[in-house]
DNA sequence: GTCCGTGTCATTTTT
DNA sequence: TGACACGGAC
């Protein structure tokens, strides 16, 4: 017991012996939170407070997960780390698994995610004859998310809708909701919302459930949401043993619905709760802290705490200014071979971003260097494709009803059956309240609305399906994955070369590759799992793949930089982190505005990114930064001026330089995207920015002229305006910025709401 | 039913 | 720029 503390300093002490009852631990960056956590539950079991299948700990990664279930195992020894260390949604999936029934939930039920539960829109919309032009599948999913996370039912949704469009999108919620039963499914939200509902609804086995668990733990509290509080609430309520670590200024969730107040009034809705603050960092340098310290104290809403450190002050944070995103990756190339020069090696560095769009440019700048490099999370492995189409097949063997799945790869690899004859399945089955298989198989049934060939085929595909299932008990994971591309001719139609058609849309040849690539390494992780579960069976392994993201798998990928969003980066540290794209609209993000006028989560955002890094830090921002095909001039984000000068040193990358810094020969400003950058001697190898005037310095170029063009639309609207949009009907300007091909209107639409729309693109028409 | 060119719209972060 | 829907051609 004595060495288990040992290590810690007094307020780390202090947080992992608290008696029980409530506590929330306010832990900075850096500051051993989650020692404190996997030390308080190593300590709560040699004290034998508590046994290991009394303690439930919720994280909000996979990876978090994994870390926290090894390090308390590194304490207490092999086989006695509790067994309910885990996500929100995979805790969940364990409890409905054992007692949705309680709500009707089939114990088989198969989990949606993002783009499923998007593809099942799209169908409710169709069912409703409603318009996706008009109503977005990703709007819609978006609000019946916000629904679900605030308890809200598709009456109460309707009930409470603003405007037109909220109201069919309850409609659809309603029908959502059905198609999700009548599927066996249960999306990313359900996961938390039903078992809510289940501990609300059903006394008995929350009562169980809260009386099993002595001691409920929550790591990165901040990013809760308001169903999770009361999940945490239901769970911890016949003891009141929650034992919470957080860092409100790290809370970079709030679009996802996460509530800072679940942190900052946290002893409202745990009253008698002991505070403990952990401001020692053990992480980042004097100067890295100092620099995160004073651009986070511009933020209001927050508990307020100040970290420090009784480490070296170390090298100023580098500020780097460069003409464009091509500049600014020729800038990371260099700086990585600076910092390989000195010692160390890419696994030390993180290239930090805002917005997935932004790691194009530098992956193909590093891959031309060869500088190794590893992307992690945005869409990857598990959104392509290919892995999809694979996926869908395993998801309907395991679960018949799920129609999603089935209407994914009827035809895919082609089979000659089309949107017509998948439209008379699905009618005969809704008509007859039977799954797609169901209806196929009986007879007469289709006869009645196809001609019998379609019948056959679609009969056919079923009938192989329901082969592949009855294989299912015995067969392990990826030999029947293997049978499965076997017997579709998988590869085949991925080389386009599939009989019965011709080929499918050419594609390159490394792309083909690549899938191809994917689809083995599918089967490996199938493998892996066979491997790891000693033989469990396909359900288990369609959950694991349901809720793992590639964000989880960092260790992949040794001896190489990572690129990953500040997003990703939370919660993991490096000796260097290059954060690039420091500017105005984008870190700010502009999309963000509305919400968040002050910028103040995307000032935590900045704040986390600072604080990922031990040794340095460079924070990168260009002049000019092209967004879809024409440049945008960018200026410094206001976060860099908040860090205080003598914390910094600047440096500005002469253009002219940058030309042959191992960056490919671009497109010059504008068009033609063919023609080599040509270098005039006596010129700036590119302008500066974008000139205002029709004639900048150096003569016209494209770009100017088109500036010039659009020049128009400033003069065109102005606030008040009365507009028409081809989608959204008559709206009113109520904001310009930006000027020229960068000028943004805000316009308020009666049905649609407030719209940020790119003048250059929005084809408005004035009304007065 | 399928292919493929054309037109349209507009960008955040993801368990 | 790039994802996607649509519609005409076969």
């Amino acid at each position: 017991m004595k060495d288990i503390l040992q290590d810690l300093n007094p307020a780390q002490r202090e947080a992992v012996t608290a008696p029980d009852g409530p506590v929330l631990v306010v832990a900075g960056a850096g500051s051993g939170k989650t020692r404190v956590l996997t030390t308080r539950i190593a300590w709560l079991l040699s004290e034998e407070r508590a046994r290991p299948a009394e303690i439930l700990a919720f994280t909000f990664t996979n990876r978090a997960a994994r870390e926290m279930r090894e390090r308390v195992e590194g304490l207490v020894g092999d086989g006695l780390s509790p067994r309910w260390i885990g996500t929100f949604h995979a805790t969940g999936v364990r409890i409905l698994r054992a007692d949705g029934v309680h709500l009707g939930i089939d114990r088989h039920f198969t989990i949606y995610d993002t783009d499923d539960t998007q593809r099942l829109l799209k169908q409710v919309l169709a069912d409703l004859h409603l318009d996706p032009q008009q109503i977005a599948p990703a709007l819609a999913r978006q609000l019946i998310s916000r629904w679900k996370n605030d308890d809200r039912d598709p009456a109460e949704a309707r009930a409470g809708a603003r405007g037109r469009v909220e109201e069919r999108i309850a409609d659809v919620y309603r029908e959502y909701v059905r198609a999700l039963r009548r599927s066996n499914a249960l999306d990313f939200d359900d996961l938390v919302l039903q078992t809510v509902h289940l501990l609300e609804r059903h006394d008995e086995v929350r009562a169980r459930y809260a009386r099993r668990f002595r001691h409920v733990l929550v790591d990165e509290f901040q990013d809760t949401n308001p169903l999770q509080l009361v999940l945490i609430k239901a769970l911890s309520s016949e003891h009141g043993n929650v034992f919470a670590v957080g860092d409100d200024d790290q809370s970079i969730y709030s679009w996802r619905g996460a509530c800072i107040e679940n942190m900052l009034r946290f002893e409202d809705y745990f009253p008698g709760t002991r505070i403990l603050r952990l401001e020692q960092n053990y992480r980042s340098t004097g100067n890295i802290l100092a620099a995160a310290n004073a651009v986070i104290a511009h933020n209001r809403r927050r508990k307020g705490k100040t970290l420090w450190t009784a480490g070296v002050a170390g090298d100023r944070l580098r500020v780097e200014t460069t003409g464009d995103e091509e500049d600014e990756a020729a800038r990371v190339v260099a700086i990585v071979g600076e910092e390989l020069a000195r010692g160390l090696v890419p696994q030390d560095l993180a290239v930090l971003y805002r917005t997935n769009a932004q790691s194009r440019v530098l992956e193909q700048a590093l891959s031309r260097a060869a500088v190794p490099y590893r992307l992690i999370g945005s869409l990857q492995f598990y959104e392509r494709r290919e892995v999809r189409d694979l996926l869908a097949y395993l998801k309907l063997v395991a679960n018949p009803r799920d129609r999603v799945a089935a209407l994914r790869i009827l035809n895919v690899p082609r089979r000659r059956i089309g949107a017509a004859t998948s439209a008379a399945l699905v009618a005969a089955a809704e008509a007859a309240d039977l799954t797609l298989g169901e209806a196929a198989a009986a007879p007469g049934l289709l006869e009645a609305s196809l001609p019998a060939a379609a019948c056959e085929r679609v009969r056919s595909f079923f009938d192989q399906v329901a082969r592949w299932r009855l294989a299912m008990e015995a067969v392990p994971v990826p030999d029947l994955l293997r049978r499965i591309l076997d017997e579709i001719g998988y590869l085949a139609y991925l080389e386009g070369s599939e009989a019965g058609g011709p080929a499918r849309r050419a594609e390159d040849p490394a792309a083909r590759r690549n899938r191809a690539e994917n689809v083995a390494e599918l089967v490996n992780v199938a493998a892996a799992f066979d491997e790891a579960t000693d033989g469990a069976r396909l359900p288990a392994f369609l959950e694991q793949v349901a809720l793992v993201s590639d964000a989880d798998s960092l260790e992949a990928g040794e001896g190489a930089v990572r690129l990953m969003t500040i997003h990703t980066a939370k919660g993991l540290e490096f000796p260097v982190v290059v954060l690039t794209g420091c500017e105005e609209d984008l870190l700010p993000h502009i999309a963000g505005r509305d919400e968040d006028p002050a910028g103040e989560e995307e000032r935590r955002l900045f704040y986390v990114a600072l604080t990922r890094a031990q040794r340095r830090v460079y924070l990168l921002n260009a002049r000019r930064r092209r967004r879809f095909g024409s440049y945008t001039d960018g200026h410094a984000s206001r976060y860099l001026a908040e860090i205080p000068a003598a914390l910094t040193e600047h440096g500005e990358e002469p253009a002219m330089l940058l030309v042959d810094a191992g960056r490919r020969p671009g497109p010059a400003a504008g068009r033609p995207a063919l023609e080599p950058r040509r270098f005039i001697p006596g010129q700036p190898a590119r302008p500066r920015a974008l000139p205002r005037s029709p004639a900048g310095p150096g003569g016209p170029r494209q770009a100017d002229i088109w500036a010039d063009d659009v020049s128009q639309l400033e003069v065109a609207f102005h606030v008040g305006q009365s507009v028409l949009h081809g989608r959204y009907g008559r709206g009113v300007v109520a904001r310009l910025e930006g000027s020229g091909e960068d000028l943004y209107l805000t316009v308020d639409f009666p049905d649609f709401g407030r719209k940020h729309l790119l003048a250059k693109f929005a084809n408005l028409r004035r009304l007065d």
